[in-house]
DNA sequence: CGCTTCCCTAGTAAATCGATAGGAAAACTA
DNA sequence: TAGTTTTCCTATCGATTTACTAGGGAAGCG
């Protein structure tokens, strides 16, 4: 009865991260066709297609349709955190029970789980909201982040 | 099509840790009850003892039997880790499309999302297992994670 | 027009989530 | 030993979510 799952990042913001990386990747206004990023990172097309549908809606690519169509970023890819990926392509980044930390209510003993979880989603954001789409692409992560991943036991499991 | 979802704690989990602070509340080699606690929790009584199940299974709690019976915890409360009862009812703490970070592999520009989950993965894990049922049961949550909490930025959504 | 590519709506099988139901098995109590 | 209490086990359930697929309409271009 206890098996996966904990705090997951799902296919669907996994993939929007990825096809985001694939587009700051290309030169400033050239732009990839969904087909294209479907094909380079191994997603399926038409799951994709949903996808960039909401990084669109959410004004992080725009898009042009016809022969010489396709997506691109609508901002540099250094002003695009991955927590803004995450959150158009999946709602908030972090959530207890389905609602935001701040709309908990906690009694007795568990009061200051409050305050943890809160604690855990600004570290969470912290990460996720300094390093853009240009530090991963280029593979030039923060100093502090790269610190992080550095220790060998950041990569073993429990 | 974008909604509710990111990095979520589930129901089971984040009920697991109140059960758990219930008891680490409580006089050492007291017990509690499945009834005591789901009611001083407000949690569904028959699904609190499918995961007290799993925490006994887990090794994190003993429970007994009959008239005088009822659940305890199976060590000392400042022995035990929120990360140890989020891992023992729900599996592992971080997971990327279902599977653990290190078992992803990435391509090309997405190449650097790997030591990236990886830092998201470690830095979850530093604060959750360093805070103990006893931190959190007496309200004295490290000062490194209690600075965080105090940060009124991270108490505001997106 | 004809081709391409995005865009939109629907559907779907499988899993998961958050429970509930019913009773067997142990422990204590009288 | 009978009765009570409480844990323990298995099974089920509706709703939702997840990860996709299908099919066609609407732009844009030559």
């Amino acid at each position: 009865m206890a098996d996966n799952r904990g705090m997951r990042i799902s296919a669907k913001a996994d993939y929007a991260v990825r096809a985001a990386l694939e587009l700051a990747s290309v030169s400033d206004d050239a732009s990839l066709k969904a087909e294209a990023i479907a094909a380079a990172q191994g997603i399926p097309h038409k799951f994709l297609e949903g996808i960039l549908g909401d990084l669109r809606r959410g004004g992080l690519v725009v898009s042009q349709r016809g022969g010489k169509g396709g997506y691109r970023l609508a901002r540099p890819a250094d002003t695009i955190a991955i927590a803004d990926v995450i959150r158009v392509a999946d709602g908030p980044l972090v959530s207890v029970r389905g609602v935001r930390p701040p709309e908990l209510s906690y009694v007795g003993p568990a009061e200051s789980l409050l305050p943890l979880w809160i604690a855990v989603r600004a570290n969470v954001r912290k990460i996720l909201g300094e390093v853009t789409l240009a530090d991963v692409a280029t593979a030039e992560l923060p100093d502090e982040v790269q610190g992080l991943a550095e220790d060998p036991e950041a990569w073993t499991n429990p």
